[in-house]
DNA sequence: TTGCGCGATGGTAGCGCTGCCATTATGGTT
DNA sequence: AACCATAATGGCAGCGCTACCATCGCGCAA
């Protein structure tokens, strides 16, 4: 290694001698353009570009006690779900300096709390958090972290700061909705295991299906621990605890426990996949004999045999918003809205669609026909 | 807001005072405890736990000129293949400091090069990227990184520093090898586009047949622009263009430019299903009638009816070893092994099993049965 | 006894940047 | 003419930490 001293990059009071200003002017310049006059700027850009002059990032966020880095906790890395919702928020920082640092909580509120923690001493520029389920802790370290959070693919009265997302329950419901008009009426609820989003697409299933008379508690099939609590994690190394697979072995339980069963709402298209291949390995016809729906509409959906019904929710606007909402705070804004609901579309694909629906009257908030 | 003084968080100089000792032997303690007796580190840590002292990572990194950032670049954010990858990574960094910090380059050379080169400046711990197609400009950045550079995803006689990952040609050759053996003769490639690592198991392909005199260069099916550099993506805010639907409309597509085909070997497994449905739909029995083989072995294609050939690909592991890599050489470790081969596995299912396959003499290496 | 190597500890001087406040110039107001 | 608000610029003093070198004491060889 050479002296440190004369090759190291160039620092920004080289580029002040250079450009002959002083050295917070050529820091202002690079922060707040307007307030340097346009003469100035150009020698200082001049200056900047000919020692090929790159900001020290930690400098920079050791004496303004703020980095460019935004905090992306999600609960899986590898659900496509999220994936998407991260694509999102990526997209969002174009253009700008803002860097993201992702981290994962395993739907687990101690890993939660503990990330959280770390985090929130690196001063990062803003937080982007999933769902609304954080520990009284977290929401407080949440609370007093001085920079913006926002809360995303859920909705709630009282967010920490601001939530954009939708509601889980009402999505359930809908979909419901649409099965019972379709004239199904015993409709078995397919899960691997209830996250506290998961949990509210139930309950709008039972609020759907209580208002039509037709809810039966035992036709919730569901696998692994119904504790909302722990996580069902066994991701490592291989496959994932949600699969088609998995989703398969649910279809049959539940046409061995319930033959007279006429529809399955999948709580994952990944299952409802499954349920699909699990139908076509025992010849019963979808969806005449059984409608599959599914949710989150990943793209499988559409081009599936027969094509299956779903909830399309907009992961990647989630994402794309809460980034342009951390954004807007970042440049000053206030919170225009601290509840942003995106909602989402049912997408009705053969696989519910049965020969003679009823009257399709009812059912039209968040609606949308694919194809 | 208060004085900033009074209620900011405690520093090593306040754990310092606390403790009576220097501070110094604080950020001793805290980073080679090994070189601070038993005693003080004692009174370092009550210390410590008293003021509730968590470091500043911004000081530290602007002090050390080397932050706890591990950046990740990888071509997609949202292809299952590398959340996979990421998700590898990130399990191994459990139990560090390290966060990390992901980048995607959407496939495109200059984005890469552009992120580089900021990234090189944050001083990052080290940089995992995927394959070996960086420009030159890129691969000279990451020369004088001055910190751990893994590849992973692929091989090089001559990687940057070390590289992890598998051939995409030998995969592709024993994967069509075992197509050949099972008898088939007209075998398509469906692609929607061929980055450099498609390619690779496109020659694989190639190779196989010319070996069996099977080759015909008209079976490539692929859609989007056949050049190598421009990416495809057109994921934004919606449907990839690598997708089922796509892999449906090619396998169409093949069917009706060749009729004669009696196999198809995809180049994803999104395609692989795709063109499964499209089999299905069209009433083309599989694998009677037609054979279809992927790659990459998401979870469905064992879920799938008839279940469908792959090429398993230690996603997570690559990730994984990347970082415990990393952390090898983070500890002062040198490199042990500059290439690592992790090898990949054909998993021979239903889609491909016809009724009187060839002797199974040859095709050995790398390979395993599923179920 | 002297000297020396070595482990343990501390002091000093920044790392490169920005917050705060001061200073100067400018132009309009009374 | 005195005054003042405002814009443009700069100086100083750290932000909290670590690199580097110095120091100290102790045990052991000569």
């Amino acid at each position: 290694m050479a002296k440190r001293r004369s090759n190291s990059r160039p620092t920004i009071s080289d580029v002040a001698s250079l450009a002959g200003v002083g050295a917070i002017t050529v820091s202002r310049a690079l922060r707040e353009p307007q307030k340097v006059s346009p003469a100035l700027r150009k020698v200082i850009d001049d200056a900047i570009r000919q020692l090929n002059y790159v900001p020290d990032l930690n400098a920079r966020a050791l004496a303004s006690k703020r980095s460019d880095v935004v905090a992306v906790l999600i609960p899986s890395l590898t659900q496509s779900v999220f994936s998407d919702v991260v694509r999102g928020i990526y997209d969002g920082l174009a253009d700008s300096p803002l860097r993201i640092e992702v981290a994962n909580t395993g739907y687990d509120p101690d890993i939660e709390e503990n990330l959280v923690s770390r985090i929130v001493r690196h001063q990062p520029a803003a937080i982007i958090v999933s769902g609304t389920d954080q520990s009284a802790t977290t929401r407080q370290m949440l609370e007093n972290a001085g920079c913006p959070v926002v809360q995303i693919m859920d909705l709630s009265d009282n967010p920490i700061q601001q939530i954009i997302g939708f509601s889980h329950e009402e999505a359930g419901y809908q979909m419901t909705r649409h099965l019972v008009q379709q004239g199904y009426r015993r409709i078995a609820f397919l899960t691997a295991w209830l996250s506290t989003r998961s949990s509210g697409r139930l309950h709008g299933y039972k609020r759907a299906l209580d208002e039509a008379n037709l809810y039966d508690a035992s036709l919730l099939v569901q696998r692994g621990s119904a504790s909302t609590t722990p996580p069902p994690i066994a991701e490592q190394g291989g496959r994932s605890f949600l699969s088609a697979q998995m989703g398969k072995e649910l279809m049959y339980e539940a046409l061995e426990r319930h033959p007279d069963i006429d529809a399955v709402f999948c709580n994952n298209d990944v299952l409802a996949l499954g349920a699909l291949f699990a139908c076509q390995s025992l010849g019963v016809h979808v969806p005449g004999r059984l409608g599959i729906a599914g949710f989150n509409d990943f793209d499988y959906m559409e081009a599936a045999h027969p094509p299956l019904s779903s909830v399309r929710i907009h992961r990647w606007r989630c994402g794309y918003e809460a980034m342009t909402a951390v954004r807007h705070r970042l440049d000053g804004g206030e919170i225009d809205q601290a509840v942003i609901d995106i909602g989402f579309d049912i997408m009705e694909r053969e696989s519910t669609l049965r020969a003679k629906p009823l009257p399709a009257s009812a059912a039209t908030i968040g609606m949308a026909v694919s194809d």
